[in-house]
DNA sequence: AATACTATTCTCATTATACGATAAAATTTA
DNA sequence: TAAATTTTATCGTATAATGAGAATAGTATT
């Protein structure tokens, strides 16, 4: 195993229920001598993506607070959309969750989001989080924009390896991709109703969708013209925004002075 | 240099201002070959911490948002003191920023904010944020906690070499200490006035403060003691939250059912 | 479409460095 | 104070990272 893939490891063996690790766990978790992960861990802690706790415990470090916020910060799409959600929520007819998502290698990864303030529900789409591929609006609006080779690649990695299931999945997307829009009930979360639509930016290398999430008990079908409306209108704006950020990255690539 | 080092590197050059940098740019500045650049940044990329952009730049990737969302579930400082930040914005006299922050390492981060929607400055606090540590009340409050051998490595790394002007720094730290809160003015941000005061946890290592800051101008005399009373209620508020989750933690690390 | 140019991957011999068993030291707990 | 646990240090060995250069893929240009 190599000096970096162990130090992958170790960071993809905490999540939201695990937190914090010993040396020990990570030791057994992984099959290799804990000395050889006081060494890597203690690296990892003079970096800052690790930090130890109490109790000989080891927690995430500020490493990732600082980076997201890089991100956070020079995220095109981000930039793009995310002052955009508030107003979406605003615009709905009925109290929603909006989300701004996107693909990350074969990941479906919600990158901001906005909760109108009544709206009850706890959804499972919140920043930072990794939704399920095949399933929901959100998702659907984004993978539609793949095609060919690497859709069925992305699909097989998904688990989704049957070639008959699979042809049928695309027709699917194929007929929302004819309608430009998706809509899903109950894929995700139980109660929920959730519609979608594409956003891209070739350029960019940009793969995402703006969504509205709703309570499957406030909706009503008259709604459906004013909810496609503003997820259609506020596409249109935040595509167009994309497209100016990716003229001054260009400019400031191109900039000498940034260069040494 | 190590596989790590160089990780950690190429991770570095990454910042607000430079959010996207060639494999030619990071060869440059880390004056190491191409070759292994492309073999370390192709890892990274498998890995989720870079992905390629437009034009053969490199962003940073989609695993410092899943990281830095499970920090945001998990921390017990945010879990613990996030939830009253609005309260205590909207108790606050004057239109305010609230502030978390704690100490990594040897830096102060700021890990959780609210604004008041009238504040108008912006100031230098956001989350994820890296402060200078020898100014303002937020990081005065924080560094007063900490005491002997460490504090003056602290200060050494932070530029503080001078024995002298370490004395006197800590001096007047001291002072603080006795009165039990921290204020500023003006040494993070021109026109703002900041108030700290500390909170700390032994048993999970933390060492963090809660800070208000105002504007200057909207600041009286007369505020002074409601925007004690708030902080110092909170402070106890959050400390307490704070013990209690240190028990679910260790309650959790102590059921055997989640270890195999 | 052909060419030039750039970006990226591959190959391979060399060397450095990561590895892990073990001992020592430091820190925590009883 | 002793015992137990956590952490660091040591060091010979094997392995895996390194970088020069060639080969290939991918883009841009004419």
């Amino acid at each position: 195993m190599s000096g970096f893939e162990r130090f992958n490891k170790i960071l993809n063996l905490f999540s939201e229920k695990r937190s914090s690790l010993t040396v020990a766990e990570i030791s057994e978790e992984l099959k290799i001598p804990s000395s050889t992960i006081y060494r890597t861990v203690r690296e990892m802690v003079l970096a800052d993506f690790l930090e130890s706790a109490a109790g000989s415990y080891f927690r995430l470090g500020q490493a990732f607070i600082k980076f997201n916020r890089i991100i956070n910060l020079s995220d095109p799409l981000i930039q793009a959309g995310e002052p955009f959600l508030k107003k979406l929520a605003n615009e709905n007819p009925i109290p929603s969750t909006n989300i701004l998502a996107r693909l990350f290698g074969d990941k479906v990864m919600c990158v901001a989001d906005f909760k109108y303030p009544s709206f009850k529900n706890n959804t499972s789409y919140q920043k930072g989080r990794l939704m399920p591929l095949l399933y929901g609006a959100t998702s659907r609006a984004i993978i539609m924009q793949i095609k060919g080779k690497r859709l069925s690649d992305i699909l097989n990695l998904e688990g989704l390896n049957d070639d008959k299931q699979q042809k049928i999945f695309i027709s699917g997307l194929d007929k929302d991709k004819k309608k430009g829009f998706c809509k899903t009930e109950g894929q995700v979360d139980n109660g929920l109703i959730g519609f979608a639509i594409s956003i891209n930016n070739k350029k960019l290398g940009i793969e995402a969708s703006l969504s509205s999430i709703f309570n499957s008990s406030d909706y009503r079908p008259e709604h459906e013209p004013a909810i496609y409306a503003n997820l259609s209108s506020y596409v249109i704006l935040i595509e167009r925004y994309m497209n100016k950020i990716f003229f001054e990255i260009e400019a400031y690539h191109n900039n000498d002075l940034n260069k040494d």
